[in-house]
DNA sequence: AAGCGAAATGGTAGCGCTACCAAAATACCC
DNA sequence: GGGTATTTTGGTAGCGCTACCATTTCGCTT
């Protein structure tokens, strides 16, 4: 029909207002309704929501007054298509079946969302790919920013985000190669403590037992520092029992009887965590196994459950939900524009020393 | 200036094509410019994105190749404008420090992230107008469903929540007064479960102990089931033994001692939860009190731990990663248009009898 | 070969909001 | 009091995508 003029070259009918509800449109009280009810142009609504300081007190007091006549709730995907911001921070793990992380993510989801962000959650399974893959479809939602666990991310992902120009915090390890922000732990000096620790309270035999330490490369980078230490005091490390299947306390009893059969001598076992370390502990308490008299039993992480057995478990503790809440607000400070003092936070650790060493 | 033509009454410039990176546009790659490189429309790379079945597979394999030479991500914010929906799933639970919940959720992401779609997260704290206003906050996502914890909510989200039209779950209890859909188990059931086994095993004097329990009603409920089987069995029950504190290990120790203090007489305990068992169990290992000779233990939830304890825990169990896979599949088939079998699925639970009973 | 229904493709018009800039109102100064 | 600086308000034009419907193409029948 109207085929014939070559575009919209044409006077567009009532512009004016009333007929609203129109096409597809739901029933949903828009900024256009507030608006209207309050005597004002729309951008003025919008400004009272996001920016009240900038609108008199006279018509944001009206503005807010027909907000709530009518139950107006700001639709935030306009919102973020027209800012090209959401008001919203992806959270990407390996794992969510992992309590750390969890606690991690309990952290940053209080503090976020006290803050008015929202959490969206990501997990990879410790794959690269996977992550990298998940990292493009969260940033298609247009975050406010995102974080990542690790230093280790898929190459081309690194690129994309280098290139996004948003907050990007990566938590859980620290190291000087990284993309924007860092809150995480020192590994390595992790390890070396516990070493430390079992070296220093004499034990000469010591053994690193973990599990799917393929995946889980800050384990390994522990495993290193526990290395160096025993290096250094001049004694053997070629001990590291192994299993590849992911921490549990049922794999902690495993590794701790297989060690137990394959080197009766060992003096010490430096878990990986405390997941294996508690599963240990909680096997020697079933076979009559005193510890640490007959062997020596130390974890990492600060699991509240290590506080509860018999023996009570040595450990390194991390604060796991502050390490969330500190990666929380490091974010929320660059999006809030605030410069955040340094881009690199160390969350530190503690040597906890209970009952099993 | 032009601010005499009373609208947008006048033709619109050229309305070609070119002149792309207008304004605010960030130099994203969008389904423009996929678009020209194949050679169609933007509606067609939609399609092809979207219902690739309604594309001829010459123009599919086309459009493929330009996605993936520009690296296209869609941006699915304005997708979601444009529909009205967004592939994003809220999951609003009481508490992210509660091991039950996180078992829900992992099962609900995992489930929902296979099928594309992301979890946005959401705590109340138990608190049910914290839980109505986030509920608000997150229906302004545009979200294509909701998950909530449990049957009790704000009267008003409740109403709203109704009007919304999009597949609403509550899981971790069973009822008949559910919004939309309805995946959990009956606590009522459980408790009585776990009281039936104590009784049929000769226990006589029976005390139930909880923490939070003005909070958590699903305990309550348990505790009605508990309470009607002793009832029944001709037993007393005036005993319940609670805390306003979260449930905890040491929660559980400290109940475990108030109760064997102020009643010496005790034969079991029957815990809300496997927290409070577990801790339980553990102070009496320290105490060298032994279970369940002197005092039965009986739990609620079957976490792993109780199963490595020792004595290892009686418990009731109860498939929470399931339950968030049933969940999320359930809300799939809604989402796919398929109609489930049952708006209501009973989860189930197992009653697991180990050595502290 | 004509006719017809189905499948494939495209044009148009928003989704509801905010960035950008212009205009109006107000405050401020000598 | 007139003019300028500042604050407050408003108009316009998209953000990038998809719903809706029109159009074209194709396959098949008779």
């Amino acid at each position: 029909m109207a085929k014939t003029t070559p575009g919209r070259a044409m006077v567009k009918q009532n512009s004016g207002a009333r007929e609203r509800r129109r096409h597809r449109g739901s029933d949903r009280v828009t900024i256009q309704d507030v608006a209207l009810l309050a005597g004002v142009a729309p951008i003025t609504v919008s400004r009272a929501l996001n920016t009240p300081e900038r609108v008199s007190s006279k018509l944001r007091e009206r503005i807010e007054q027909a907000v709530s006549t009518l139950g107006y709730v700001p639709n935030l995907v306009a919102g973020g298509l027209a800012s090209a911001k959401m008001r919203m921070i992806p959270v990407v793990v390996p794992s969510l079946s992992i309590l750390t992380f969890i606690e991690v993510i309990h952290g940053i989801q209080q503090t976020l969302e006290e803050a008015g962000y929202q959490v969206l959650l990501g997990s990879t399974d410790f794959d690269l790919d996977r992550e990298a893959s998940l990292i493009d479809s969260v940033l298609g939602y247009s975050p406010s920013g995102v974080i990542l666990t690790g230093l280790r991310h898929h190459e081309g992902a690194v690129r994309r985000l280098k290139a996004w120009g948003h907050p990007i915090i990566e938590i859980m390890e620290l190291g000087d190669e990284f993309i924007d922000m860092n809150v995480g732990v020192d590994n390595h000096a992790v390890g070396a403590c516990m070493a430390q620790h079992l070296v220093s309270q004499g034990f000469r035999r010591i053994a690193y037992l973990g599990t799917g330490m393929s995946r889980d490369y800050r384990a390994m980078q522990r495993f290193e520092g526990h290395r160096q230490v025993l290096e250094q005091a001049g004694l053997e490390c070629e001990v590291l029992f192994r299993r590849e299947e992911p921490s549990s306390y049922q794999a902690g009893r495993r590794l701790f009887l297989e060690a137990l059969e394959s080197r009766p001598d060992l003096e010490a076992l430096h878990f990986a965590n405390d997941n294996l370390a508690a599963g240990a502990v909680m096997e020697a308490n079933r076979r009559g196994i005193r510890v640490p008299e007959e062997i020596a039993i130390g974890g990492y992480l600060g699991l509240s459950l290590g506080e509860h057995l018999t023996p009570s478990l040595t450990t390194v503790t991390v604060p796991r939900f502050e390490m969330g809440v500190e990666a929380a607000k490091l974010m929320l400070a660059r999006l809030e524009g605030r410069t955040p003092p340094s881009a690199k936070v160390d969350i530190g650790y503690e040597l906890t020393v209970r009952e099993s060493t």
